[in-house]
DNA sequence: TCAATATACTTGACATATCAATAATTTTCA
DNA sequence: TGAAAATTATTGATATGTCAAGTATATTGA
């Protein structure tokens, strides 16, 4: 994706530059996150399931045995609730996941990763591992921890101002 | 979106550590852009508009009076063709672009925004830049620069290893 | 206690992304 | 020249993301 007029395929023959610092910011970290999405995905779909799905399960993995209530795996991965039930049920039908109404509470509703969806993460493990770093490649470790900073703060600001936004209208 | 089980609003309380610097700089680097994302999504939203279709016209407005080609927009976007097809049409129907066949090479078809749509853009302009900058508020003039420069070197790496992959396979 | 609220999803409707297949033209070149 | 190949879209099917509404269950408080 863009937001500017002169990115793209044709970026550096262009004439037209970035309004502002920030804009340019702004447009390098969009399309370098959907680079390395991309590229991500298309190692996670050699199994067969998309980027999103490996997410779930990867913190289904990462949960109990009893897995996760439906909004607490929404709430991770930072989407609305209507997406993951949708997300859930295809997880289901491919026999990766299971649904449990908790016995406790009956509005909610677990879903823990199977055993099929385990094999699947390990299968994947490497090569996501690999991606990843194939992703990075060109950066030294000291880039990528300043690369880790410069992002931790820009969510962190923004995460503040969310805040702010909040206090202000209780 | 997440990738990693330890990932999410919980990002801070979980004790399982990434795997990697890699997987740490790549989940950053996801969530990052998401959180930046949505931010500018509101602001553009208040005009009635996606952000996808806002970075269309301001695609539009960059080229000439005549517009662009489909496909050559897709390019811009760095996205498939079909998608752009129908946000087109979208934007049609908000009497924002409008669509006209080449003459000289009927298979084309020119995209070129409206006065309508040129009008909207200016209103959001502000706007947009502001976001920009407030969504990178925490960082210094040098930080950012420090920031574009390691996104540009991620998405230099890939763009590089695409090439060698081609070359590999022609 | 029981009606009003709150919570945790789920469903419906629409925007968007991708892949595969198709349609309409144009180019190539035997 | 005229059929095969390439180019430029568009359409169909599926996955995902978002908002608004609806459903089932729990909690609160008069």
């Amino acid at each position: 994706m863009s937001i500017n007029e002169s990115a793209g395929a044709r970026e550096i023959e262009q004439s037209k530059p970035f309004t502002s610092v920030g804009e340019e910011t702004v447009v390098g970290l969009m399309r370098t996150a959907d680079v390395v999405r991309r590229h991500l995905a298309g190692v996670i779909e050699t199994e067969g399931i998309t980027a999103q799905q490996y997410n779930v399960l990867r913190i289904l993995r990462g949960a109990g045995e009893r897995g996760l209530p439906t909004l607490e795996i929404a709430d991770r991965m930072i989407e609305q609730a209507p997406g993951i039930t949708r997300m859930i049920d295809r997880l289901i039908a491919k026999q990766l996941v299971i649904r449990e109404r908790c016995a406790e509470d009956r509005r909610v509703v677990y879903c823990a990763i199977t055993e099929e969806g385990r094999r699947m993460l390990t299968r994947l493990d490497d090569p996501v591992q690999q991606a990843d770093r194939a992703a990075l490649d060109a950066l030294t470790d000291e880039d990528l921890r300043k690369l880790i900073t410069l992002l931790d703060a820009v969510r962190a600001e923004h995460e503040a101002s969310a805040r702010h936004q909040l206090s202000r209208s209780p």
